[in-house]
DNA sequence: ACAAAAGTGTTGGGCTTACACCCATGG
DNA sequence: CCATGGGTGTAAGCCCAACACTTTTGT
């Protein structure tokens, strides 16, 4: 091959996540730890430079299962991003990948070597190194949009939840709230949610009944697309 | 910096247009000229290595601009392709854009060096070179899907055209026909066209009246998105 | 018995669809 | 005068939005 410039590459990766209560949505970012880094001690998206031959979504899960120990059950790519001096270490060009992680399986840790990963809400974030508002800003708006036309629950939710968890959802991604019964008829009308014979028990209130998401419906549902629009 | 694996990158462009009379989708390619590069003799989609700190975007317009001399009235990032093996070189990624051109700007000539560049009807294509196949692919359904929720009349069609050539447009690129008189009323609803004074003569049948888009009120139906969704 | 969350139906209005005929010009 | 494409209106049905009270549990 010709001798032409070549930058660096790297991968980074918007993990969105909700919280326990599924009140709040959160991100993950990482420390950057490294002494003479550049960034050094600051917050980033975890993400890190592709090796050789590696496929890009391997590195973006490679790097995020190094760095933060968790496992996406869903990644999808976002953008590219190269604007030169976006690096104050050089040409470096960031392939960024949006992700998901169920609220079950929010157990992070950092890195080894004095890395630290945590989750933080989405309207309370720390500054970050480089462009990452830029990235993080982008995956939002994708997010948002995202939930409109495909269903988004499955990789959010426990693997049984009720129905004004999965309202609630919507409402912590969307930002505004939504009516109950419209909401109920809406999503019962997809065909994607089978009753989970248990019931939830031990918090205030009548005892909801639980659900699951049908997988290969919601599968269908998910090329199909979804048209999601409730209102306030 | 650390030393890193280094990639290739390459930016590559789809670019669609309508033929004169709007009646099919084309997509602009060239023919890899240089004897002795990969995929010699075999067609492609316009592209190129990156320069030295030098922008995604401005390298794809450039790369563009050298092969094809096409100036897009429109560009935005695709999807980065970065699979191993995809490039018999060695280990290149490409960030691939898509863009669209106005019917009254396709004039197009190859490059000096014995390069080609021609039009492709989008159901009639050539076997391309490298992974294009799969990146064309990825901007058709892209194409297809942007359409329902911007207006994408502005970057395809001449100053002035007639309700009907804008019909054509979208029945070109879903591939399906639509209702006349729904179409025209959805249209007209969005406030984005004026009228243009002038009418087109000289063809057979009633003289259509011309139109052309209020620029300002087009690009906030852009932000605020369209739902267009015409029956067949 | 009270607080807290779950669950449940109906109605009006607006938008979408389906559909067929006349109009203005060129040849 | 005829062929060609341009232009126009209406009625039925569906989906969306708005809205308030009852149920079931824990304390």
């Amino acid at each position: 091959m010709p001798n032409y410039h070549r930058p660096s590459v790297t991968v980074d990766v918007v993990v969105f996540g909700l919280d326990d209560s599924v009140g709040a949505l959160k991100v993950l970012l990482i420390k950057r730890g490294r002494p003479g880094t550049a960034f050094e001690g600051c917050w980033a998206i975890p993400g890190g430079f592709i090796e050789k031959d590696e496929d890009l979504e391997v590195a973006a899960r490679r790097e995020l299962r190094e760095e933060t120990h968790a496992e996406p059950s869903y990644i999808e790519q976002l953008a590219t991003f190269g604007r030169p001096g976006r690096d104050p270490r050089g040409h470096v060009i960031s392939v960024a990948y949006m992700a998901l992680v169920r609220c079950d399986s929010l157990v992070i840790q950092g890195d080894d070597d004095a890395k630290e990963a945590r989750w933080w809400s989405v309207d309370h974030l720390p500054d970050l190194a480089f462009d990452h508002a830029e990235i993080l800003a982008t995956a939002l708006k994708r997010l948002r949009n995202k939930v409109r036309w495909q269903p988004v629950g499955l990789d959010l939710l426990p693997l049984v939840f009720t129905l004004s968890d999965l309202q609630r959802v919507y409402e912590t991604i969307l930002g505004k709230s939504l009516d109950k019964r419209n909401f109920r008829r809406k999503v019962m009308s997809y065909g994607v949610l089978v009753s989970a014979e248990s019931m939830r028990v031990g918090s205030p209130g009548r005892p909801p009944s639980l659900f699951r998401f049908d997988r290969e419906a919601y599968e269908a549902l998910q090329e199909e697309g979804v048209e999601f629009e409730v209102t306030a």
